[in-house]
This record gives C-alpha cells, structure tokens and sequence, in this order.
DNA sequence: TCTGGGGTCCTCCTTCCG
DNA sequence: TCTGCGGAAGGAGGACCC
C-alpha cells in the first residue's frame, strides 16, 4: 500500500488531499509513522523524530494514528487478494506476497492480476497500491518499490503501478541497485560493506565469501550473497505462528519510581496476555526490557518448566525479573514480551515459582470469565484491580508518549 | 540532534547433562 | 572419581524489517 495511513486518513478528511500529513507521535518523544509525499518532498520519512519532521516541513499536519481503523481497512484489501489466490502472506498491515501462478489460466499474466488487484482496491476501497511481479519474493518486494510514486524536491512523480522484472532478467535488475536495497542491510552492515568497498550489488559477486562472512557473519553474508544472485526460494506462507508476542511503552518523562514502574508492568503484562490467551496458547519464557535514559538496552528473561496463561503469573516472574534490574538513571522505555509458546490446552502446575504457580492456579478460572465478559462487552468493561492504578490509552494510537508538542 | 512499537533472526556465551 | 567433549537449551544482546 501507498502511505498506507496517511492514505486511509485521507478517505476521512478529503480537505487534506495534496497536503503534507504525517501519521504519528506529535510528542517530544514521538516519531513518524507514515508521511504524505507531499510531506516526503520535505525529507519527512517514517522512523524519523516527530520534532525534527516538524522542523522539516512545520506547515504539515500531523495526525494521531487510529491503528484499529487501519486493520479494519486493511482487512478489506487482504479479502480482495484472497479472490485470487488462497496463498497470500501478510507482511505487515499494509504489504503481502501473493502466489499467484495457479491463478493465470483464470486472470491472466502476474502483470494483468496486479493491475485488477491495483484497480479492485482503489475502486472498493479507495487506496492506492503498487505491485511488484516478479519469480520470487525479494525481488517482487523490490519491484514494488520502484512501481511506487517518488517524492522529489519538485514535486510528486506518478509511479508505474505495476513493475515487472521478467524471469531471466532478476540478476540484471538486482545488481543495478545500491547495496542498502538489499534485505538485511541496515546503517551497521552497510557501514561494513562501505569498509569493504561494497556500494553496488553487483560488488557483492566478486567478494571473497571468507572477507565476507568475517565482515558480516556466515549465515547473514551467505543471505547477501544468495539475494545478490537473485536467489529467494522462500515459499509464500499463507499461515505463520508468532513466534513471540510482546508491548512496550516509552514514557513522556523517565521514570526512577518502581511503584510507578510496576504500574505500567501490570498494564503492559494485562495487555500482552490477553493476546497471548487470545491466540489459545500458553507461554514458557517471560522477558522484560528496559531502555534508560541514555537509550542503553538490556533485556531479562526467564523460562519457566509450563506454559503460562494468566497475567497473574506473569507478573509475579516480571516483578521478580524487574527487581533485579537497576534502574540506573531513570527508565525511558519498559517492555514485556512472551515466547516459547505452546497449545497446551491445561498448564496449571508445575513451573519454577511457587508464587507464579499458585497465581496460575487461582487466577485461570478468573481470567477466562474475565476475558468472556471483555469479548461481550468490550475491553474497558473489566479489569483487575491491580491494573487500576495505570491508566489505559485511549482509542489513538501513539507513535511515542501520550504529549502535546511544547 | 534525536531516536516508537511490534516483531524476526542471528550470534555469542554459559550451563547442564550424558 | 575426575576430566574432557559435544549437544541442547537458555540468556543476553544486536541488527534489521515495516
């Protein structure tokens, strides 16, 4: 999808069209999720600090982000890819590989279903789109990108819709390309390859793969090397399990208080294992993650001997995992995550702490009568009194803390 | 010039066990 | 009984993607 938020914003507010909007954090701690090309022509891009957009392009008009209104649109566009084929994997809300070569006889060449596809959402849904068609996944996604509309310091160039890079001529296309448009190179493994003389991919093919893979590791420079000859033989996979689940929340201000701390853990804990139990599966391993005021990072996790369910449970291993951590100079950012899953249906006993396995045990009855009202009534209809305490956001969604710009 | 949130995958190190 | 070894699993951190 083209500025896939801004664009489903724009259905909402017509007035804006051919304005710079920008989707995202307007706090000081914010960031840019997703930005208009008008507002692009500016240098606004997403990830980018929502104080230095501002500064950029100060005419632009920022939004807050609505992300249930997004899945909820994005949803629309996943059940038009699934008229023309049953493989579509879902990258994110807004990008998806479709196999499509069982769908020619009906629709036609990969070219002629992008240009339907294109055509069906803008018509039933009103977004833009681009498709990439090509004979496997990394190239497809880099011929998306090009079929996209370019924002110049000029103005905002039409893209071509529909990019095909032909079976035969991958190579060519790939080796054309910066090395950073290859999937897996980020500021660090770029600023390695620069360091080897690396700026093409076509550099890519006369390295020595031992220089590389010492730069690079084995298996992340053999990945570069399969991508610079074009090859990807990942299958497009309809259906893939989370393999963790998790939130994090970064403050408006650093928090040095554990009491305050410990109210945000429930309300993060809450929120991932209402998911976690939503997916019907029971987690092994809880990690908590803490960023400090000087952006250090350090995660802490533990595994436990059973899948877990309740927050209750949960939050007995995250405290204990947070009371270990230092605090250092004030907490920025807290986060908790689960993983290890498993579709145990019972989990009751058993696992490392005796204050974790009598919540489990206590609290399962409670948290599925809890959850059954939540799925009547809504989520803000119930909660536990521990989770009092920290507030839930409202219905927006922060790219950053809940602030006004100052 | 300040750096979100939700993920995945990889690497390195340590511990445990046979 | 002690030591060495290799594999598995866990823990921590880093890099990357959208």
């Amino acid at each position: 999808m083209d500025m896939f938020f801004v664009a489903v914003e724009l259905l909402r507010r017509p007035e804006l069209r051919g304005l710079p909007v920008v989707v995202g954090g307007a706090g000081k701690r914010g960031v840019v999720a997703a930005a208009s090309y008008e507002a692009r022509r500016y240098g606004v891009h997403s990830a980018m600090p929502s104080l230095r957009a501002q500064r950029l392009c100060p005419h632009a008009v920022f939004l807050p982000g609505d992300m249930s209104t997004y899945v909820e649109y994005s949803g629309r566009v996943f059940a038009i890819f699934d008229d023309f084929t049953p493989l579509v994997e879902g990258l994110s809300v807004d990008e998806a590989f479709l196999d499509v070569s069982g769908a020619t006889g009906l629709y036609g060449s990969g070219v002629a279903i992008g240009q339907r596809i294109r055509a069906r959402v803008l018509e039933e849904v009103g977004l833009p789109c681009s498709v990439g068609v090509a004979s496997n996944k990394f190239i497809a996604k880099l011929a998306s990108e090009h079929a996209k509309p370019i924002a110049t310091a000029e103005g905002v160039r039409a893209g071509l819709g529909v990019m095909e890079v032909p079976r035969g001529a991958e190579v060519e296309f790939v080796h054309g390309l910066p090395v950073s448009a290859l999937w897996g190179v980020g500021p660090v493994t770029l600023a390695k390859l620069t360091q080897l003389g690396i700026a093409r991919v076509a550099d890519l093919s006369t390295i020595d793969p031992a220089v590389l893979a010492h730069a690079v590791g084995a298996a992340h420079g053999q990945h570069l090397v399969n991508l610079a000859n074009a090859i990807d033989d990942r299958p497009v996979t309809p259906h893939r399990e989370s393999r963790s689940i998790g939130h994090e929340e970064t403050f408006a201000h650093d928090v040095l208080d554990r009491a305050e701390l410990r109210g945000y853990l429930v309300r993060l804990v809450e929120a991932v294992m209402q998911r976690v139990r939503g997916e019907s599966l029971t987690a092994r391993t809880v990690t908590v993650k803490v960023k400090y005021s000087d952006f250090r990072i350090v995660t802490r996790s533990r595994t436990v001997d059973h899948g877990v369910t309740t927050a209750q449970a949960v939050m007995a291993i995250a405290e204990e995992i947070l009371g270990g951590v230092d605090l250092g100079d004030g907490v920025r950012l807290l986060g908790v995550s689960m993983r290890n899953f498993s579709d145990e249906a019972e989990q009751l006993q058993l696992f490392g702490t005796d204050d974790a396995e009598s919540l489990e045990d206590t609290w399962t009855p409670a948290t599925a009568a809890i959850d059954d009202i939540r799925r009547r009534f809504g989520d803000d209809s119930i909660t536990t009194a521990s989770a009092l305490g920290a507030s839930r956001r409202g219905g927006a969604t922060y790219w950053g803390p809940r602030e006004q710009p100052e």
